[in-house]
DNA sequence: TTGAAAGCGCTAACAC
DNA sequence: GTGTTAGCGCTTTCAA
């Protein structure tokens, strides 16, 4: 398996007339070196081209210069721009990125983190869970880094960045309220054990209502089982064929806004003068479909920085750091699919 | 650094009563065990819950299990697309996936492929080149498994995954000069030492006309810098203010064709009545955008696999095979941005 | 400040 | 079929 003859240590300790030891220290930048045999080791290293083997490096610290980042879909646009946000704030710290995509199965989610076969090739974990329950995520390998993005709430020990979804929800809602609708919509709840994220936003849902003194007509609350276009098409169709359509949707993704509105146009209504969308997420998708789409924007590259910096910093513990709950600002972008055009 | 101490092939050994070595022969699955030893040292894995170790595996190995794909933007939703595939097609075969983007830097990825130290992170590399010409990918690290994506030409020591882009090209332009379009633009040349892709898209438009007998009026050939929705939205602009305007667009992606339709509406214009627009990749977003896009869609899942199927036979081959130009399959799917509604 | 040498945990050539 | 053992190439403790 010895594919040709590689420079070692050993090589450039030799031919330097030092020990493998100085040249550690010399390639790793540590102090303890002089000037002359620094400099000395240095032409040696140069001369033969040196370039140290990851994988001994590796072996040596038992650690592997890596971070997983665990999504469940790569080809979510949110995903996708958070995503590359990690990317580059892991890459300028020295880490690479492995990425891993769930589809949401509980099973593959589980293993990721219980593994310890797993736990070797990458020094932390970022993840986004969407099959497992506090409860599963409880009881994975302790030593495990751990940063989660999304809705789950740190229970002490790891780290969750994500933005005040109660609050975003309730400001999403409250602007399509405030334009005078009164018959509002939301489409994305999912009121069971592993559907947080979409839980938190109907309850902000509700807040709004309670807050501006309307009540909420529970046939408006349409479930669904991922945030994707098609769930938001589906659901669209569904409301439009209630007895009293809503004049209104507040979607629980930009996707799901992209969906509703295209079946909204297929069935002749117009937006925003029929029906007025609102989605959450901020994806460029949204600023250049016909209409542009109104949403809440997290601030991604904040989400990302945040998210490697913390893990970073727990993988460099000895003991771990406290669990925080970390909040990204939001903001409300106003778009054509509630202003209209001009 | 050693946190705790972990159970090693050498304890399973001693518990079960045998040699390292017969340890990994069952760990790993390898022929020569009875069947009495095999179950033995099954019980004694069990027992103390023994893991192997990836990085010492790796380490003795010279392999790492890993393949990266490097593409330029993680967010292009054509890339996530066929990412998608590739990481699962690399699971099911036993590799992880390391994620890298370059941003379409030249130097970033000249070093990814160059680089030594890199090189064994990884046993191969699937490539979508941007910034990086024929030349500088001729001379990287000749051990390196490579399979390019995208509009390479293979020369013969690496191969090429793609689809014919100068007929796809032409049948898009075709489609709307069969519509009777007399003043079809392109939008997306890029006639520099890079733009391949660019290029042989211009090749299948100019050979569209000649084949209907018309002639390619060169002011409605618009160059980008990128297949973005901005560079689409920002062409139009400049085609829409031209003495003659076009009554048709060949964009060079969806996403150009989603920023020249964002444009035409904002002008007032109708799509397809007074502009028809082609796209090319066929991503989910102009299934549902208003008007959706008629587009080129390639096989991603067949260049997903392909990819990485080659790559792993690379990996595997002592002298490495010759290097195939793969063609997967394109169709034209036509939807409203020319063929109207219903 | 530098050297010698013992790991890191696994694989695989070689011998029995 | 199984054991012995020498690596893989680096880091790092301990001594000097």
């Amino acid at each position: 398996m010895r594919r040709g003859r590689h420079i070692t240590l050993r090589d450039v300790a030799a031919l330097a007339g030092v020990s493998s030891r100085t040249v550690s220290n010399v390639v790793n930048g540590y102090a303890n070196v002089t000037e002359a045999t620094r400099a000395r080791v240095q032409r040696a290293v140069d001369e033969l081209g040196y370039q140290p083997n990851v994988l001994a490096r590796n072996l040596a610290q038992g650690r592997s210069g890596q971070i997983a980042v665990v999504v469940p879909y790569l080809d979510t646009p949110y995903f996708a721009e958070l995503l590359q946000g990690i990317i580059r704030a892991a890459r300028t710290r020295g880490y690479n990125v492995l990425i891993d995509q769930t589809d949401g199965d509980r099973a593959h989610e589980r293993e990721l983190i219980t593994k310890r076969s797993h736990r070797l090739l990458f020094d932390g974990v970022i993840f986004s869970p969407l099959g497992l329950s506090q409860a599963a995520l409880a009881d994975r390998d302790p030593t495990l880094p751990l940063v989660i993005l999304g809705e789950r709430v740190s229970d002490g020990t790891f780290d969750h960045v994500g933005i005040d979804d109660v609050t975003a929800s309730r400001q999403a809602t409250e602007h399509l309220l405030d334009l005078g609708r009164t018959r509002v919509a939301a489409i994305g709840d999912q009121p069971y054990e592993t559907g947080e994220a979409a839980q938190l936003r109907t309850q902000g849902f509700r807040e709004a209502h309670r807050s501006r003194g309307l009540a909420v007509d529970e046939r408006l609350i349409i479930r669904t089982p991922r945030f994707n276009r098609l769930d938001g098409a589906t659901a669209m169709k569904h409301l439009l064929d209630l007895p009293e359509p809503p004049d209104a949707v507040f979607c629980y993704s930009d996707l799901v806004a992209l969906g509703a509105i295209h079946t909204l146009i297929a069935r002749g209504k117009r937006v925003p003068e029929d029906v007025a969308v609102i989605g959450y997420d901020n994806i460029e998708d949204g600023a250049y479909s016909n209409p542009t789409v109104t949403t809440i924007s997290p601030d991604k590259e904040m989400i990302a920085t945040t998210a490697v910096e913390r893990l970073l910093l727990r993988i460099g513990s000895r003991t771990p750091p406290p669990g925080l709950e970390l909040r990204a600002p939001h903001q409300l972008i106003v778009r054509e699919s509630t202003a209209g055009r001009g």
